[in-house]
DNA sequence: CAGATTACTGAACGAACATTCAGTCAGTAT
DNA sequence: ATACTGACTGAATGTTCGTTCAGTAATCTG
């Protein structure tokens, strides 16, 4: 039961409040057990308060995964711009995003893995995700590339990378007691000082001078 | 719509074609749409058919998920065992068989993915996968714990090991179309002859007199 | 303050669902 | 041939859910 704002809200207010209840509900209760009713009591508001916000449930959880999803890129898109021009720090800092506190949350995990389920049978959800999707692909590729020894497949590479990764999201949300986030980060550092000792230790990117670079990256 | 059997048939035979019909619709339609009327019409069957066999709809689909669990700890099991004593030839296989076509298929792959996204609110279904996945762990954490440098921590390699089979069979279930089997595979394998250069090349693993083995592994 | 606008309510409704169970019928034992 | 067993049926039932919309109240406008 999170507290509303005001009595009276404006539209795009009132949307973003909706769109956090129905992340709760996913993660709570998961996406069999997500009821309209259920998100309009979340948000301190009436039963009908979905519909006329949303049109319909499925459009409230289409915009609600658009969010997670807009948030997630716009998330490692900045941390990889703000790495600077190196790939090894760019890549460091791509994979150190996945495991910041802004969206390596339980909560939204957990949200992220009730989509994820229902995505191979709901083609909307899948095309939102998509474009996301191939672009960090791509961007991950594109720094492997630029990393790999001569003769390596970087193509492979950073497949598992990009594989890895998410297996450790999907760990992080179905074992939340055991499996932490800064754990998930040390085996994520570990993977990549041992792909890549030439760039790489477990503290950093190693910068052209020599030295591992400080930037510890995760939250 | 599979053609049944007889017209009458013993309870375990029917049960287990209900469970086929129940990943199906899985698969096919998802979690949320799984309903025992499409359930019964995929087995040829009438519409009460399931809770006259299973009692109720969540039992059927605890049978189900306890038989995908049981069927993929038996494969892996023996395909370890056939592996031999060799460390390396036994984490060879145990990674080959996650892409065995036995247990890798896009079906099965749809109905896990299905289980995944709500196993984080259900703790029958997590208690029910528990065992297996410690298992399948503590399995992977003892074979790279033989096979590492001395000085490297064996529990973030065999944890990011484990993380990237995970990863892969996730992205083989999003994206069927564009990522198959055989590359997945392929990644997998590319990862040990990165990460354990002294026991294995992306042909197989290194056998103590020197030469990669003929084990390809992947059915 | 009056009137208009806008955000919101909640009772009502129909569709979809899991579950029930009296009845049906194939197969088996006697 | 007869009686019996047990697998299976499908109409009926009560519940839950998404959606609708006439009504209400807060806020704005002039």
């Amino acid at each position: 039961m999170r507290p509303r704002t005001t009595r009276r809200a404006d539209k795009s207010l009132r949307r973003q409040e909706l769109i956090e209840a129905t992340i709760d509900s996913l993660a709570k209760r998961g996406f069999d057990a997500t009821t309209t009713a259920v998100v309009a009591d979340g948000a301190g508001l009436s039963r009908g308060i979905v519909n006329f916000h949303f049109e319909s449930k499925e459009k409230l959880l289409v915009e609600t995964l658009r969010y997670l999803s807009d948030e997630y890129r716009t998330h490692w898109r900045s941390a990889v711009n703000a790495a600077g021009p190196d790939p090894a720090a760019r890549l460091w800092a791509l994979a150190a995003a996945d495991f910041d506190r802004k969206v390596c949350t339980q909560r939204k995990l957990a949200a992220w893995g009730a989509f994820w389920g229902e995505a191979k049978s709901r083609p909307t959800y899948r095309e939102l995700c998509s474009p996301n999707d191939v672009e960090y692909q791509n961007t991950v590729a594109d720094l492997v590339r630029q990393l790999v020894r001569p003769g390596q497949d970087y193509r492979l590479l950073a497949r598992g990378l990009d594989c890895m990764l998410n297996g450790l999201w999907h760990h992080l949300m179905i074992s939340p007691r055991e499996f932490k986030r800064e754990e998930a980060w040390a085996v994520a550092r570990m993977h990549l000082a041992t792909v890549f000792p030439d760039h790489f230790t477990d503290a950093g990117p190693i910068v052209p001078d020599g030295r591992p670079d400080g930037l510890e990256g995760a939250g």
